[in-house]
DNA sequence: AATGAATGAGTATTCATTCAT
DNA sequence: GATGAATGAATACTCATTCAT
């Protein structure tokens, strides 16, 4: 019995990963509009199956966008140990604008904005790329009235930008977060017009 | 007979303009899958009526899109001969930015990339912005290793940056345009990484 | 005003006839689903004009297959006085039957079964094709006991039994009227079922 | 599991045959134009459940059609076998017109002419139509001139004849089945002014 | 009488969700 | 826990008909 329950949970816990595994793929190439069945179709199992996992396609949509940003904390808390500051707080954003750019979830997040799951972890991200930037502040790597919520915020603007051009080549992201970086840098910077956000 | 055939037309006219007005309305506010029974209600007019003016969805979404982009063009086309180009590209950017921030409408661009009128429209667009950013280069206001098409995929960033952080001051996007902006200028300008793309 | 009054009803007339015969080639070309736009359209007149001549699409429809009828009947009247009487009523079928071929408006027929002008016209004509029958059968062409219910009902069978093979030759169904009317003839007669029908 | 897998599927099963029963009956009654929310009422079963039987209308056309073809296919094949080929010629176009009476479908044979499985078991049916006009031509019981396609296509025409007198006895279409019968016999055959078509 | 813009009921089809097995 | 058949609300689009001009 506790063996067979044993096997029984572990191949639900298979189930359910290989179902979120399906999502975000199918998310990432049909957007929003991908359909639970797809995602079933994809992952191997039956429709009902998705349900029995995730109640509503909202509930699965929440599950892969905390995925994605559980990974990215992982990243961001890393490079938060790194020597160089400023290398680090790049190297954050050419990671993060990678897993970007291979795969497009940022309509996902819209979707799952209010959940207390997403909510918390997106909170530990930002504590973390908080770290980065003090970090790279003090180094004096960026200019010292750039936040951690700018940096937040900033993290998905290059990969955004060529989003507007198709068939663009698939690394030219690189050249926008360079001049994005290049503006966060303290050589010559102008004032900025408006006060940094809080991070309510 | 050509009074009543004015009028008629006049209240078509004043119809189709209705329509498009929610259009554009409705789909800020509920995205790409705004329903056409929706547009129509918020137009005041029946179902049969949005597509006696616009066939297909589609036409409806390409409209929209001309419409804004033809704004835009405008707007590229006076400031083109404004005495102080630095400044000149500044406000472009500006009121484009805060165009984009009324309203979003980036995700119809995808849905509409295809169309004839949209590609000209955008092509003249970009040729203005062109304009814009060989002055700004010529009188020393930017970096000479920046193109047009640099400028034309940046236009959204600064807002598209403050979209992720719900309940923002509706101004906020200012402050990641001047940071933006200061990655153009040549002061402290390091190597970028890729060549800039072609327009196509 | 008798001149211009004059002048606008020629011209109605006109219009009228012009919608009919587009129907009727829009009808054959389409099936009973053409629609009244296109119909106008064909006949180059607006939508409005087509209704302001039949109040209803049944009404265009009573009048296609009216016209139709009046046609056939003329035909059936000329050739109750030829002098062959046999070869009178094969011809008749021939030329109804080729009538038939260039247009298939039967499917229009069961929508106007119940009206009333469609049912005077096409009592007309019964009774004209009674008496091809009727003097075929006196001069022994045909066996005694066909009546003229009986061809009038066998009209169209020759070109239906055709057009369920698509791309045969435009002809084929003379071979078709051949039996048929093979079957109609004295010679090996067998006894017929069931008694002619009545034309009620 | 099996057991209840099988449940399952027999309820499923008879769920398509509900709607396929409906959908003939419906055809039937309202023509090609018969909407599926009314079949799936008539079946007692929600639209959806329509659609998850035949992904599109045209399917269920096909499914329809496909199964009265093969069902008259049953009848040409055992009559092949009969003694009497005469009367066994006779007897098919017997049953086949009075299912064509009980339900006319042929207008759902053009809407399913193109489909692949329309075709084969139409081909299927013809073979067999065509071994009994063999055999009865063999046995002196038709003429020496009618081919299996002649038959084939003769079939639906003794009903189809009748369709035009509202309010006709339910047999009377065996008086003209008698007609065109007679008109395949031997005796008093005149010569056929175009050659039997090709079944391709 | 002619026009064509406006109407709204009707059509096929999709899809998240439920539930009996 | 897994299955997949059934559901029905929602969607884009069509078209006969009305009516102000």
């Amino acid at each position: 019995m506790t063996t067979s329950s044993r096997r029984l949970r572990s191949d639900a816990v298979r189930n359910r990963e290989r179902v979120l595994a399906a999502a975000e793929d199918e998310f990432a190439e049909q957007g929003i509009e991908a359909s639970v069945s797809d995602i079933a179709r994809r992952a191997g199992v039956a429709k009902g199956t998705v349900f029995s996992h995730f109640a509503t396609k909202e509930d699965l949509i929440v599950a892969v966008v905390a995925n994605h940003l559980a990974e990215l904390k992982e990243v961001a808390e890393r490079l938060g140990k790194a020597p160089d500051p400023g290398a680090a707080l790049l190297e954050f954003l050419t990671v993060a604008g990678d897993r970007r750019r291979q795969r497009d979830l940022t309509f996902l997040m819209s979707a799952s904005a209010d959940d207390a799951t997403v909510t918390e972890i997106r909170n530990r991200l930002h504590a973390d790329v908080t770290t980065l930037v003090d970090r790279a502040r003090a180094a004096g790597a960026i200019r010292h009235d750039i936040t951690g919520t700018d940096v937040f915020l900033l993290i998905c603007a290059p990969v955004h930008v060529v989003e507007n051009l198709p068939g663009a080549p698939s690394d030219l992201w690189l050249r926008y977060l360079a001049i994005i970086f290049d503006g966060l840098r303290p050589e010559g910077a102008s004032p900025l017009p408006r006060p940094a956000p809080d991070w309510s």
